[in-house]
RNA sequence: GCGCUCAUAGCUCAGUGGAUAGAGCAUCGGUCUUCGGAACCGACGGUCGGGGGUUCGAAUCCCUCUGGGCGCGCCA
């Protein structure tokens, strides 16, 4: 089953020339042809502006292109009736019989329906959660955890074969530091005399979890670490983090393919690589500032010693960046990029990074080393998903994980469900803020779209359910029974083709959110006043009715499967 | 100050340059001999932040102003 737009698109393309052919039209390039259901329904089902987009290439007045255009349509199985309105619109109606055939259509598709091809079998990558190892997942972590895993899901809709991968960040200072909290925290629940670090002091992790981690520590070892530095901390904390936070996401659905460590890229000396590679290319230099540093930043940055400086500004970038500290450590984006060409080395046609708004900067850069290397930095598609504030008691709360201040993932489920949580988080533009109410979200979980979309689901399952304990099949039915009222849904069912083309050509998993909502509000109604099993229906009309369910049923599970959420057969 | 991003109904938000801008929630008023009820119907609610521009056509593209968020580290 392809998106219907194609379908129509192909047969306006074939107009054009034909009618270009006949003279009926002059010659001009064929433009990219849009088709998209109009607002109102009483445009058609589908409709195409290209006449009015081509006045002037064409030299004609808009309704005389369309006129032209109608005139050379090829005939198609599922073209209804076509109409040429005012300024210059083609409006096309799908066939009732064609719909209701479709019907047969999307029960055989089943979980497939609408499976399509556009990835072609090819490999794409999506990179997403990817947070420091350093406490428990937070709201504003899970939402790009929640549109990662949609985007994935989408995409293998599309056709592609889609790897999820988790960049497990386990290098580098922060994770020392935690190391030493954990340290800190293991002393003190031995008695020892410790300072705990004044909360100004953002070297130090203060969340709770640490002292827990701190009491298992001291129960699996005892004294025996002591004397030890940050390392076994750090591998303990790290641990523990990592079982963690994967729990946390297998709450909502979300299963990583594949854990890349970040310890790794060092492990194999590709960090060096990478470095050697840059150099190779002239594009580092070392120096205690960049080149071109203004005065100001002389008085700032003097003192310390030589850096390894990447010349991102010869790509475009507005400073050169540190890959190596005056230490002779690297900084995180050195092993990032890196990172970035072992993924180009595993050979995906497709990358997806998702990132939090907070990491904007950051991917310009590792695409500027990407580039600087000559390697295709445009393989590389980036997710901003923009800062989830969290507003408890009509108050923001602001979050640091490293003061020890959030709101989890895990409570969040606690107090609603999985699905809500995926839901409430997916649909919304990425690149638009998302302010949570964490009462509002708990105290309307029982009020929510969620439920509505899933309820037409369970009505669909409750229908056939009770079908089948009075023993009657829709097997055969005669679709020519369905009225009006059905087909309207199925127009609307067969939509999600472009739903599911568009959002993973966009890379905007949010769009199925809204469509399935106004899926839902299109069959409650119908499911109202469209009786199967009332002692008033003929038995061949219920029949008709239960298939045209049938289908409904199927196209929830899959919209609701596309948000990894949970299809239910009861509530 | 610079960069990215956002501003659409009371609230939370959709809206791929097309025709009369849409949902959910809230509010108000109805439906329901319950069968399948987390349901249905209706009403209220808009200078699409302001101002310019491009276009046959702008919520959508460009400029500018205002107001939020994020970033601007030899942190990650």
């Amino acid at each position: 089953m392809k998106p219907l737009p194609h379908a129509h698109a192909r047969l306006v393309e074939q107009a054009i020339r034909a009618a270009q052919a006949a003279g009926d039209l002059p010659l001009f390039d064929v433009p990219v042809i849009e088709i998209r259901p109009p607002k109102r329904s009483d445009q058609g089902d589908y409709a195409a502006a290209v006449a009015l987009q081509l006045a002037k290439a064409a030299g004609m007045n808009p309704f005389d292109i369309a006129t032209a255009i109608y005139k050379h349509l090829p005939a198609a199985d599922f073209i209804g009736a076509v109409e040429v309105i005012k300024p210059g619109f083609i409006n096309f109606r799908l066939s009732e019989s064609w719909l209701r055939s479709q019907v047969e259509t999307i029960i055989a598709q089943g979980d497939r329906l609408f499976q399509l091809d556009l990835g072609a079998g090819r490999r794409a990558q999506v990179e997403f959660v990817s947070a420091n190892p350093s406490g428990p997942l937070t709201v504003g972590r899970s939402r790009g955890a929640v549109v990662g895993d949609a985007t994935a899901r989408v995409l293998e809709a599309a056709g592609y074969t889609v790897e999820r991968e988790y960049y497990f960040n386990n290098a580098g200072a922060q994770m020392i530091n935690l190391g030493n909290s954990l340290r800190l925290r293991y002393l003190e629940a031995l008695g020892q005399p410790v300072t705990i670090p004044d909360p100004d002091d953002l070297t130090f992790y203060r969340g709770d979890y640490l002292i827990d981690f701190a009491h298992d520590l001291v129960k699996e070892q005892g004294e025996s670490l002591v004397d030890a530095d940050w390392q076994p901390f750090k591998a303990y904390a790290e641990r523990r983090m990592f079982e963690w936070i994967r729990e946390s996401l297998a709450r909502v659905n979300i299963r990583h393919d594949v854990f890349f460590n970040e310890n790794t890229l060092y492990d194999s000396g590709a960090v060096w690589k990478t470095l050697d590679d840059l150099q190779a290319r002239g594009y580092l230099y070392r120096a205690q500032l960049p080149e071109g540093a203004s005065e100001e930043e002389r008085q700032d940055m003097g003192g310390k010693g030589e850096a390894v400086w990447f010349r991102s500004t010869a790509l475009g970038d507005e400073k050169d960046r540190v890959m190596v500290k005056s230490d002779g450590t690297p900084t995180y984006t050195l092993p990032d990029i890196a990172y970035h060409v072992n993924k180009l080395e595993r050979g995906f046609d497709l990358l997806v990074n998702v990132l939090g708004a907070d990491h904007g900067t950051q991917h310009k850069v590792v695409k500027y080393g990407i580039q600087a290397l000559g390697l295709d930095a445009s393989k590389i598609n980036v997710i901003i998903v923009q800062m989830v504030r969290a507003i408890r008691g009509g108050k923001e709360v602001r979050m640091s994980t490293r003061r020890g201040i959030y709101d989890t993932l895990d409570d969040l489920v606690d107090q609603t469900s999985p699905d809500v949580v995926r839901y409430m988080l997916l649909a919304r533009s990425p690149n638009s803020h998302l302010d949570f109410d964490l009462d509002l979200a708990v105290k309307q979980s029982n009020d929510n779209p969620v439920y509505y979309i899933q309820n037409a689901h369970v009505r669909c399952a409750g229908i056939l359910r009770e079908a089948t304990a009075r023993g009657l099949s829709d097997a055969g039915a005669d679709l020519a029974l369905l009225g009006e009222a059905e087909l309207r849904f199925i127009r609307k069912a067969l939509e999600l083709g472009e739903v599911i083309e568009l959002a993973a050509t966009q890379l905007e998993a949010h769009r199925v959110a809204f469509y399935a909502l106004e899926l839902a509000t299109l069959f409650h109604p119908i499911y109202d006043s469209v009786r199967a099993l009332h002692s008033d229906v003929p038995t061949e009309v219920a029949k008709a009715r239960l298939r045209f369910y049938r289908a409904a049923q199927i196209v929830f599970r899959r919209v609701l499967t596309l948000m990894g959420m949970s299809a239910p057969e009861r509530m």
